[in-house]
DNA sequence: TTCCTTTATCGTATAATTGCGATATAATTG
DNA sequence: CAATTATATCGCAATTATACGATAAAGGAA
């Protein structure tokens, strides 16, 4: 111990969860708003864009790109990051999925 | 440091964050789908649905609470955990707006 | 080539998370 | 009251996350 212990959940689970946790942090939170809404953004303008520092930043773009959620392209000393498509949409159907199947309404307790 | 920067960031940005962050690890998603699942679910059936050892579910189960997600009423002994239906929506809400406010279709990059 | 810009990685310090046994607390039962 | 059941909390160890200065790597410009 003590890492995360993942035997004896479901796949769907997991994979919720990896998802929620890549975004469980103002920064990459921030980060993917700044996607949405640029389409598209060199690391340097992120950086300038979020109160942290570029080592920093590039930790969590870094994150972020492990889950998925985001590619980089080498653009000449720049790198122009976006959202994968695929996987964001992927995970916005999980997500979607988890929120719908709803116990409605009700507060049974 | 170093906990986790807020300074900076939108209030938006900081409460989506700690929702994601609440989900993100796999027995906190589970029992949030075993919540909608069941509605309701006594503290014991939980721990039994899952993995871990009392302690440690008890332990995500605070974490949930803590994030305004579920709710715990006192039955007795027992203690009956289910969604927080206000909190539960407005996330929602949160996440949806977050997946819904697309770049959409192409990967510029 | 040398210098500058841009980004990633390293090293390190600190903090938070995860997990569980042991123990405390509280209600119920006999 | 004593014993049992059900949860929460404590204490601890191990792991992971966060943050940043310093440095490396890679490309472009002079």
């Amino acid at each position: 111990m003590t890492a995360t212990k993942t035997e004896g959940f479901a796949t769907e689970t997991l994979e919720l969860a990896a998802v929620m946790k890549a975004l469980g942090h103002p920064a990459r939170v921030a980060i993917m708003q700044l996607l949405i809404e640029r389409q598209a953004c060199v690391c340097g303008s992120i950086v300038d864009a979020l109160p942290l520092s570029q080592a920093t930043v590039s930790q969590h773009l870094a994150a972020l790109k492990e889950a998925g959620l985001i590619q980089g392209n080498i653009d000449g000393p720049k790198v122009c990051y976006c959202i994968d498509q695929t996987n964001w949409q992927k995970a916005r159907d999980m997500v979607k999925q988890f929120w719908d199947t709803n116990t409605c309404c009700s507060s049974p307790c």
